[in-house]
RNA sequence: GGGGGUGUGGCAGAGUGGUCUAAUGCAUCAGACUGUAAAUCUGACGGGCUUGCCCUUCGGUGGUUCAAAUCCAUCCGCCCCCA
């Protein structure tokens, strides 16, 4: 089966939820599916052998930090990314996109591409749709992404409209580069949509992306500071326009909440920083809600942050411990938390996917947020 | 016995006449974090309320001064050196 393809198993009956299944040249991925973040090729302050104890299928990189730091001689050396880190299973990659945007003081658009500044040593680096593809083909990501200009909130409609038209001409330069070698035959390149806010905008990024073909499509743009309302006005004026049968990534999301409220309207894949960055801040994820485990309340609680859960950090040690190893600054205490942040995330989709099995959707949602809000 | 030094908010430690409720760091208390420049960042941190102001703080007491953490006297505590 080709890098990429999806296969649809189930629509509920009740919204736009599905039941999927990714391939990829490295495996198959259940969807909907939460997929680590994993930068440098790494997922902070986590090891391989842990990820894989979270049942995570499917881990992402980013390009332009992998293309900066070790390098793609290293890479290739190495026998690509999945070798170097020792994952051996299905990965993605982003292709720099996000970079224009969280590194905008670092960098200068123009038609051709995006000169960057390095931000490790603050050399000049120049990433185009072209350079991206040879990068993320270097790498040997199972899903490569188009290289695209991930457009900053707020924007005026001026400026979201000249973004996502450069987008989808950078879209089309990428298809002509990835296409042209054998890399199609192991790897799958997405196209994102852009649009910022914009319904109509939104819609002719759509149309125009699915008159491009794609093997899969990626929804980008989102959670850069606009509302949790505006989000999923952006999903619900994009996702009518994607084809079924093939896979729609949300880029950059989420929270529980919003993982349940995008896969009501049609999103089968996710990937966020959130589980590992707020966990090595020392904010968890638990069944009855988020739990700040630095607070003083939690000095002499010795029970498990969250019962339900069966991560390591659940299974063999309590609230007051992990309160203590992140007052002592103990390394352990990141690893603990993000573990069970990334164990949490994918046991939701794990919910979800049960639920949608037996199209119990927006039932098993109800009950989710029941006790996810019970305490506030 | 002689000489020198020092005492500041929970801790460390600036400040040596007004701009001092008193720098800074730590600790403490909370909040934020969404395709990772993040083991990060923000805020609070004497008391009161009508949130602008009022009251109370720099070892104790007394004084000088329009004004004292800051100068003087004295008492108390601690540290160092020489015998």
């Amino acid at each position: 089966m080709q890098c990429g393809s999806f296969e649809l198993l189930k629509k509920s009956t009740q919204c736009g939820a599905r039941l999927g299944r990714l391939h990829t040249t490295r495996g198959v991925v259940d969807t909907p599916v939460f997929m680590p973040v994993g930068t440098q090729g790494s997922v902070k302050s986590i090891s391989t052998e842990q990820i894989r104890d979270t049942k995570a299928q499917i881990i992402l990189a980013n390009s332009y930090h992998i293309y900066l730091r070790p390098g793609l001689e290293i890479i290739k050396k190495a026998g690509g990314i999945q070798k170097f880190n020792s994952w051996n299973g299905p990965m993605l990659t982003d292709s720099g996109g996000f970079q224009i945007f969280s590194l905008n003081s670092f960098r200068k658009i123009n038609s051709e591409g995006v000169e960057f500044r390095s931000h490790i040593d603050g050399s000049k680096h120049f990433l185009s749709p072209e350079i991206s593809m040879k990068i993320q083909k270097a790498i040997g990501a199972d899903i490569i992404m188009c290289f695209d200009e991930c457009t900053p909130y707020p924007s005026t409609f001026e400026y979201a409209k000249n973004s996502m038209l450069l987008s989808l001409e950078w879209a089309k330069r990428c298809k002509d580069e990835f296409y042209n070698d054998d890399s199609k035959n192991t790897q799958a390149l997405f196209g994102i949509v852009q649009g910022s806010i914009f319904k109509d905008l939104r819609k002719e990024s759509a149309l125009k992306m699915r008159d491009m073909d794609f093997v899969g499509y990626a929804v980008g743009g989102v959670s850069v500071g606009e509302s949790k309302e505006e989000m999923m006005n952006v999903v619900e004026a994009t996702v009518p326009y994607l084809p079924e049968n093939k896979a729609r990534y949300l880029m950059g999301v989420g929270m529980p909440e919003d993982i349940w409220n995008s896969v009501e309207r049609g999103i089968d894949m996710f990937d966020c920083v959130i589980p590992t960055r707020n966990g090595r801040n020392g904010q968890a994820f638990t069944s009855t809600g988020k739990v700040n485990i630095k607070n003083g309340e939690y000095k002499e609680k010795f029970e498990p942050l969250d019962p339900e859960c069966d991560c390591q950090a659940c299974r063999g040690y309590t609230k007051a411990y992990l309160n203590h190893l992140f007052r002592s600054q103990e390394i352990l205490a990141l690893t603990l938390l993000s573990l069970h942040n990334i164990h949490f995330m994918i046991k939701l989709t794990d919910k979800i996917k049960k639920a949608l099995e037996t199209d119990t959707f927006l039932e098993a949602k109800k009950e989710f947020f029941t006790k996810y809000y019970s305490n506030k």
